[in-house]
DNA sequence: ACTTGACCTTCCTATCGTTAGAAGGTTTAC
DNA sequence: GTAAACCTTCTAACGATAGGAAGGTCAAGT
């Protein structure tokens, strides 16, 4: 078994591509590869899991901070599962709270659309209400 | 009644600060102001209107390229309503995608942090799931 | 041994909308 | 006459990703 792998071949294994691993490893997110003789990275099977978690915590919508965060609960043997709950709740929160935002943009544009008969005629509620008239 | 403004009386006007001003003319999205002697943007209350229309159809949602074609329709006497509609459909349709997939974001964290105990335990199921060990 | 092609390296640029700063010129008011 | 408030342009940052250019390295086939 051979146990280092070039950067391509962790971007296939993690499913995230060589321009990603630079750049994490450009702000630290990784910490930073050994190099070959000929200046190559090389990686473990070990990092695979790494980028895994990222890839993950990524697709649940945590920014690069927050995973910083969640990797470093994630290596602390003496995390309280509390700490890791609470991240993750107020991370909720952030998502509910731009949700609610961009429904109530989906509200007013479905409202507006609504009322506009949508038609070959110049008149438009929507245009009207952007323009501020609020002849609606 | 002077119907000339500075773009700090601009701003004020309409809400958009001057910096904003200036980069939504840099990119195009307003016409170049006259200047003044001393080199000094001037505006007329015209201005007012079209900087409000922007600053609506951003708290919408719309992005820049969209407004562009808004503005467009907006001065377009010829226009025909049913245009704007679809726009602002299409529109409703791409914030409605993104909501989705911020909820699917927020279930998934709700799942997991209604199993995880959140005590001084170091067990976490979060932690467990984003390391990818599926073992929920 | 030599070439080819796949892979790697660093560095630069762009995206989107907004904000911030620096360094300097103009206007207004006291 | 000077200070304060305002304006100018230029530069760069944010977060996460994508693309390219120019060049070095490795493995395979001939």
């Amino acid at each position: 078994m051979m146990s280092t792998l070039t950067i391509g071949q962790l971007a296939k294994a993690s499913g995230i591509n060589a321009k990603m691993i630079r750049y994490y490893e450009s702000i630290a997110l990784i910490p930073q590869a050994q190099r070959s003789e000929g200046n190559y990275r090389l990686y473990q099977n070990n990092d695979i899991h790494r980028l895994r978690f990222i890839q993950r915590a990524r697709k649940l919508g945590f920014g690069i901070e927050q995973i910083r965060v969640l990797m470093a609960l994630w290596q602390d043997q003496e995390r309280s599962s509390s700490e890791v709950k609470a991240l993750a709740l107020a991370h909720v929160d952030e998502l509910k709270a731009r949700i609610a935002e961009m429904q109530s943009m989906v509200s007013a544009l479905e409202d507006l659309a609504c009322k506009c008969h949508g038609d070959d005629r110049p008149d438009c509620p929507i245009l009207e209400s952007l323009t501020g008239r609020e002849a609606v």
